[in-house]
DNA sequence: CGCTTAATGATAATGGTTTTCATTATCAAG
DNA sequence: CTTGATAATGAAAACCATTATCATTAAGCG
């Protein structure tokens, strides 16, 4: 059963105390905004819906807090070329682990998990071979596809 | 038969006309710069092995003829997560297409094209299917491993 | 309720990248 | 080989996401 005094069902409190750390207004507050969406938030997009909540919680305090967030691999962190780090909770209700597709032209993200299934399987096996062949320890991978959306290819031939 | 003007076997001159772009002096030896490593070379990097050569280069013109080859798709540009961006050219002579393992403690880079032939082919499935999918006209796409490499594995244990 | 100290927030600093703008040099045309 | 239009250059300043500083606040333990 949820808990209802605000740390959310998921026990964040217990997570953030877990690994030695308090459980803050701030760090609430950021983790209710990445929680409530499905966008991939800049640390100024994360500011500022946080803002009209708590118009004293700084943007300092974000980077922080995404900082320590992405250290307990709670979430994870992207560069899309845009020149802003972005980011999103790692399990999220509607997401698990995913790859992305990136338009070069509208920098729209699109979220995929369909086509994962042979992915995965061909990931374990090229993450083995490589961890063999270099005798390097992967723990994480990133895949992206890039190229125009739907709504950019149109635009295109005009 | 090679050139031997200094605009290089492969016809550099030739491609950035074939663009509308003049092919100059700095921009001449960026590519050569690029084209003598198998390294992954910032910005600043090209700059300061350019500049013992031709010392009036700038560190601006680096990073406009960088722009440019990117546009071009003569040189890749990468985000290893050091903080700057990292290019290579697209086709050297020792390399051809090929995907990045990333070491997250002292960040060196491997290359590998070896374990590529399934994942060739399930990407090309993949692109396709995602194509019809999303609509999505896929271009390029980033695959990156992250984890320890031998040396900070070893490290690790102390 | 206090105490310890991690966390915060306003501010300044950092550093990679981009802009600005006056000057130079490429290269197509004559 | 000139010449001219203009793309490219370089020094300097501006930009802007992110980080460091430091005095202040508050989380969590006893
Ligand atoms: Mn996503
Ligand atoms: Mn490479
Ligand atoms: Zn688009
Ligand atoms: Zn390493």
């Amino acid at each position: 059963m949820p808990r209802g005094d605000g740390t959310g069902p998921p026990g964040w409190r217990g997570r953030f105390r877990g690994c030695g750390h308090r459980f803050t207004i701030p760090r609430q507050a950021i983790i209710e905004t990445l929680e409530k969406t499905s966008a991939h938030l800049s640390a100024e997009d994360i500011y500022l819906k946080v803002h009209t909540q708590y118009p004293n919680i700084g943007l300092t305090t974000v980077y922080r807090t995404l900082e320590v967030l992405a250290q307990m691999r709670l979430i994870s962190k992207f560069d899309f070329g845009d020149g802003r780090a972005r980011y999103e909770l790692t399990k999220n209700s509607k997401k698990e682990h995913h790859h992305h597709l990136v338009c070069t032209n509208c920098n729209r993200i699109i979220d995929y998990t369909d086509f994962i299934d042979e992915e995965v399987e061909l990931l374990n096996k090229t993450e083995k071979a490589l961890s063999k062949k270099f005798n390097f320890e992967i723990s994480n991978h990133l895949i992206q596809f890039y190229g125009l959306c739907e709504k950019c290819k149109k635009g295109e031939s005009v």
